[in-house]
DNA sequence: ACGGTATGGTCCACGATATGGACCGCAGCA
DNA sequence: TGCTGCGGTCCATATCGTGGACCATACCGT
């Protein structure tokens, strides 16, 4: 199989993604070697590429890594190309006011899809199954559920098949039969439901968002107990 | 000199940014490799090794390379640490309708700032100097030389040093005596002026966008013909 | 004070890896 | 049908990244 060389970038780029998803605290050197799978120096000169390009920083004092000014300019201008996910950001805000529900803005990345925003609920007991940066293969969760119900029926198997090792790996519960089942049940309902498959008691209730030529490029959904 | 190495990163890196800039209409494999200085087979691969990871995305039919949505993600990551730009956004869309004329925020990514968001004014001649993914040493336009101001005077210098050859190469207009009496003057008024510099007969006025620590992350400017 | 340890960071010989000139195939065009 | 411009690929060469071993520092508990 030839993966057209560039083994460093990949490797660059999946540190990236993973500093993206420690956004929020910032990372240590030692969990990005961990989660990376990388070598400390390895890991360390990537890093300080990253850094030199400006996709990421280094607190001085800390010394934990963080998402870079150029992440951001970035994302400004990818933004107009997902610019209907702005408007989902609002619904979001909306929809958690009303129902005191967490709700989520989810976007399909190739297999999986990722969570881009986690609006928090005011309702005392909340499900944390669903936190920002967090990815599941497309058909687990309401928001990936009701993405992977919109694509076409080739596109759905191709993706099961693809992602099947991971499925059989992590997800014990998906198998892609029951995976089937629930993207017929949801294109037959036309919402997406999770009854609490992921983390027990935690349902959520998902519908996708499509682009003008009817694709659909990521989900909203809400999650809730009980 | 050491770089640290991860050479090939740096040259990915720097072709995603080029993507970035072109990312409204999509860029060209050939108009990469010129803008870039590689050659062919390099850009193709590690434009390859950014599709993998989803940071870049092909279009089938026009061979156009386009952001992807792992670009838009990491952005959205990035967004907290960059939030205060986000009310800059909105006070820029009120600056446009008020004024006719366009507005810009800009942020601070090292030694340049870069045009993030461009809102078009309603006044019929407008300037075209400052179109988004621009970007200018700091000390050079409006927002760029409000973002200067507010550094410390050492960094001041640092920059300009560090800058010193791009200056002399591209930015004739701008002498190191010239930038530091423009700093000066807008430590004193309060704002960022540029009486059409970079472009005849279009001028600027920007302002500094601080973080709670008082940093200057990014600036908010306007500008106008006359 | 002081071993023990967890963490961040660096060095450098070795060999796997990226490089880029040359090449192919395809449109569009005269 | 030969020419040009473009996107894409091949493969021998030598450059570049790799990672085990190492150092420095901070923070424990005794």
């Amino acid at each position: 199989m030839d993966f057209g060389g560039a083994q460093s970038v990949d490797r660059a780029l999946g540190l990236l993604a993973l500093v993206g998803r420690h956004a929020g605290r910032g990372a240590a050197l030692s969990s990005l070697v961990e989660e990376s799978g990388l070598n400390k120096p390895t890991a360390r000169r990537l890093l300080l590429a990253l850094i030199r390009a400006g996709f990421v920083e280094q607190d001085e004092a800390t010394r934990r890594y963080y998402l870079g000014a150029e992440s951001y300019v970035l994302g400004s201008l990818a933004a107009p190309r997902y610019g209907l996910l702005q408007f989902a950001m609002d619904s979001v805000v909306r929809l958690s006011r009303q129902t005191q529900d967490s709700a989520f803005v989810s976007v399909r990345r190739d297999l999986v899809s990722v969570c881009l925003h986690r609006e928090e609920g005011t309702y005392p007991v909340r499900t944390h199954a669903l936190q920002t940066g967090f990815e599941h293969p497309l058909g687990c969760g309401a928001g990936s559920l009701a993405i992977l119900a919109a694509l076409p029926d080739a596109e759905i198997e191709a993706v099961l098949e693809a992602n099947a090792s991971v499925l059989a790996a992590s997800y014990p519960l998906y198998p892609h039969e029951r995976i089937r089942a629930d993207v017929a049940e949801t294109r037959a309902q036309g919402y997406a439901l999770n009854p609490g498959l992921i983390v027990a008691n935690s349902w959520g209730v998902g519908v996708a968002i499509r682009d003008p030529f009817g694709r659909a490029i990521g989900a909203l959904s809400i999650a809730a107990i009980d």
